[in-house]
RNA sequence: GCGCCCGUAGCUCAGGUGGAUAGAGCAGCGGAUUUCUAAUCCGCAGGCCGCAGGUUCAAGUCCUGCCGGGCGUACCA
């Protein structure tokens, strides 16, 4: 577990700087701990690849005019040539530095660097994070809202083993309680209906076309038959998910309390099947899918109430038990067990997170939906009054995605059975774009996602551009193999020599790889990487189209150099796409 | 009522720990091009960054109060 500096690299080159520029302040009497220096990549490159506002900061202290004191600490200051090509004072006392281009190009080459870059960011020490999202009910299709989610949190996963950690991507099937039963009464009302019964529909029941559909089968399928699709669930992950015993016409006659749990079982194996087939075709691989019900078997629940109780941290009153949340921040306390004697749900998932803890979890991330986020306190809560640090649970909330087709939002309500469903996003514009697309936006802000113009696959797709840049790459180093040219892997000497503005825009762009990476998964913001590869694809682009110039070139050096460009460009692309879960095609057909 | 999120160009949105002239895509207008696959590139136009105060050398960014929109506020899950 090597305790790695974050972003070796990069923080030598800022402790150089600060080193030459604390030197700097010696003679005004200004040392380390009077000051701390901050530098920072000036938004416009005209002021150079890094910028101090010190002079700034000290001009009160000093009495000193701060462009004046700019000038002057700049005079005095001492750094490699090898590495800051010029210092620069500028506005109203900037200190701006710019790097040699010979160091640029190390950082890029570092790139391609097995060792290099990107394993300087594995800081993580390996420690073990769960990152759990979707866990959607297991009453339906999963719809859209899990598509984002999906996409958000199999990014993150990806995010946090690239800077080191070792990131357990979880799903959590609420395969207990009430809901479940309303299912299994639903279908089994469908199907007594299907039947020539006249059955009273469950009040708040379910009323989706799936529920019929699968009534439907039920009235065609055998016993033999329900038993093979259950066997679709022979790993391991799936062990709990069993076919009842005989047909949907034993279930029948059963009576119906047990009735209704056959018809429940039935109904949760095939949604769990919909639900896993929907996340594998969205590229979504869980290492662990959690039921619900066996915290209920295992007595985890009745364990986890107990320990609570024994840390004084419950009550009863009015015939139910209490979690005192409000000592922890909440605005009042929780139920855990009903008047009535049963759990709540949110006992349930006090014992599953404590359970994630025992399993030895170093860090938990969740991401719930909006209509949770006043869930966030009294379950931190819970997890503080069972002695488990502050911080190891956190919650992401992903914010609503609204449908937009033909100009209006469509509205989607589950138990109305009006979604749009995932398989049908993915069936209309592709998992890739949907990824995308989805990644573009902020998790707390909310989604306008315009079905229209997603399913259009027009060029107003930003997820093309990307594409098309790194076909494009390939199909540039295929041309300059077919006349005789193997770029091989770059190098320094080679790429020194490029020439143009546009060729070295596009450098210090590259060199942003690694601050990319780990500023996406400190801050949980994955759309800072489809936001870099657009630009990356966009300065790409610029310096393919540069008026009058060519790739291939008649110049053997020159165009070496840029095939050498063109490769870490495209490994760019590559590290960026895989992170997203994005495909990196070697060619794209253009349509006209 | 209370809590959370959002308010930036006509539209959809970016704008790490406060920095220099607030950016991009789309839509609009005008150009480039006999392609290394044009799903491209260049230019123009478009902004009281919701409003009002405050903090400071410096505020889209931080603080307070409003206004507007979304969501939540169960002995449901």
């Amino acid at each position: 577990m090597p305790a790695a500096p974050t972003e070796k690299r990069i923080v030598m080159l800022e402790d150089l700087l600060k080193n030459g520029l604390l030197a700097a302040l010696e003679k005004f009497g200004v040392f380390e701990e009077d000051v701390d220096i901050i530098l920072e990549k000036p938004r416009d490159r005209g002021h150079g690849d890094l910028s101090t506002n010190l002079a700034m900061v000290l001009g009160k202290r000093l009495g000193k005019k701060p462009r004046e004191l700019a000038g002057e600490i700049a005079a005095g200051i001492d750094l490699p040539k090898a590495v800051v090509e010029s210092v620069e004072i500028a506005g109203p006392g900037f200190i701006n530095f710019r790097l040699a281009p010979a160091y640029q190009v190390e950082l890029l080459l570092n790139l391609m660097d097995p060792d290099g870059a990107l394993e300087d960011i594995r800081t993580g020490g390996n420690k073990r994070i769960n990152v759990e999202f979707i866990s959607a009910n297991p009453t339906g299709p999963l719809n859209v809202v899990s598509a984002r989610a999906g996409a958000f949190g199999m990014t993150l996963v990806r995010l946090l083993d690239a800077i080191g950690y070792d990131a357990h991507a979880e799903y959590y099937v609420n395969d207990a309680g009430r809901q479940i039963k309303l299912l299994g009464a639903s279908l089994r009302a469908h199907y007594m209906q299907l039947m020539g019964e006249s059955v009273v529909f469950p009040e708040d029941g379910y009323h989706g076309r799936y529920l019929e559909i699968m009534a439907q089968e039920l009235t065609e399928q055998d016993a033999e038959a329900i038993v093979k699709a259950a066997s679709a669930f022979n790993d391991e992950s799936f062990q709990r998910v069993q076919a009842p015993p005989g047909n949907a016409e034993d279930w029948r006659k059963l009576p119906e309390d047990e009735s209704v749990g056959c018809f429940a079982k039935f109904a949760l194996m095939k949604i769990l099947s919909w639900q896993r087939d929907t996340c594998r075709r969205f590229g979504l691989r869980f290492e662990t899918w959690y039921f619900e019900s066996e915290l209920h078997e295992s007595k985890r629940v009745e364990r986890a109430l107990d320990k609570l109780d024994k840390l004084g941290a419950l009550y009863v009153e009015e015939d139910a038990t209490w979690f005192r949340a409000s000592n922890y921040g909440d605005e009042q306390d929780r139920v855990v067990i009903k008047a009535d004697g049963a759990p709540t749900y949110f006992l349930a998932d006090i014992a599953y997170h404590y359970h994630k803890f025992q399993r030895g979890f170093e860090h938990a991330i969740d991401f719930w939906g909006p209509d949770h986020h006043g869930h966030i306190t009294r379950m931190q809560g819970a997890m503080e009054a069972l002695g488990v640090p502050k911080d190891w649970l956190e919650v992401q909330i992903l914010q609503q995605v609204n449908f937009v087709e033909g100009g209006r939002t469509v509205k989607m309500a589950k138990r109305a059975g009006k979604f749009v469903t995932m398989d049908e996003l993915i069936d209309d514009v592709g998992a890739d774009v949907a990824k995308y697309l989805f990644l573009t936006r902020k998790p707390n802000s909310h989604l306008d996602f315009d079905l229209d113009l997603a399913k259009e696959q027009s060029n107003e797709n930003p997820v093309f551009k990307v594409k098309y840049a790194h076909a494009r790459i390939c199909k540039l180093i295929r041309r300059a193999a077919e006349a005789g040219i193997e770029p091989g892997q770059p190098t320094a000497a080679s790429l020194c020599k490029l020439p143009d503005v546009a060729e070295w825009n596009l450098v210090r762009e590259l060199i942003r790889l690694p601050q990319v990476i780990v500023s996406a998964a400190n801050s949980r913001e994955p759309h800072r990487l489809t936001g870099y590869i657009f630009d990356v694809a966009g300065l790409f682009n610029q310096f393919y189209q540069r008026p009058g110039s060519r790739i291939l070139g008649e110049d053997k050096e020159l165009t070496l150099a840029r095939l050498h460009l063109c490769v870490v460009t495209r490994q760019v692309l590559r590290v960026v796409l895989e992170l997203i879960g994005v495909d990196a095609p070697e060619e794209l057909e253009v349509k006209v």
